[in-house]
DNA sequence: CTAACAGTTATAGCTAACTCTAAGTCAAGG
DNA sequence: CCTTGACTTAGAGTTAGCTATAACTGTTAG
């Protein structure tokens, strides 16, 4: 049933071992199984809240506000809203910054046009 | 004609003098001349050198890249070619920015729209 | 059986980019 | 003349986000 050890999930996501062990104690990523031994095991499902922490944080949502949408996250149902406000709080921040690294586009665009 | 005490300047820019002072020091920002006293005065040309400044970081480029770049301008025409292909590649990388931005932001609405 | 290996924890260290503090200087208003 | 306030410098402190180390444990191949 898909199962990843902590170097495979790290090739599968590309972080690190170090990075994400990191998160996992920040509590970005609770919940993670473990064998016998004390071993991660990585879930599809991990793979998949990985993908959206990286997401996330690649739309400059910082680790701490990460955390904070997990945790309402995981408490399903009842913080639907409150979860469902902070994404479009966050959508609204990308447009933003799409549109600022538009507009520095054009400004680095135009000092290459100026040719001095 | 038109000069900036460094909290006019910080206004203008919206920078504290902290971080104008550390830009300074750090090379990002030579040339800003000073009073009698030692007292900068900005000029109309550094709060434009600090707007392209905030243009290439505002894209990710460290301040170490841009007082390469800084570098390159005071040295003027013979470092033309450098300094453009430094744009060009910067020009990439924001392009390349934009669409993982828009990627980002797909994943968001989805996860908005999922309703779960 | 044992050596190598991939993992574990706790904790220390690192880099970038500020941000602040301390101690001092200078000019202007009362 | 004296205080106030905005400035100066050098250097210390802070925060975010990793990244590495040390000491150890369990699994596996020879």
């Amino acid at each position: 049933m898909s199962l990843y050890t902590i170097s495979q999930a790290s090739a599968e996501v590309d972080l690190t071992p170090y990075t994400l062990r990191y998160y996992e104690k920040e509590g970005l990523l609770p919940g993670v199984k473990k064998d016998s031994a004390g071993r991660r095991n990585y879930q599809a499902d991990d793979i998949q809240r990985i993908g959206f922490i990286k997401c996330l944080k690649g739309t400059g949502m910082s680790l701490k506000q990460i955390k904070e949408y997990g945790v309402l996250y995981v408490q399903g149902k009842k913080k639907f809203n409150e979860r469902n406000a902070m994404l479009q709080a966050h959508r609204e921040k990308i447009l933003l910054e799409i549109k600022t690294q538009k507009k520095y586009l054009k400004m680095v665009e135009a000092k290459i046009e100026m040719k001095i």
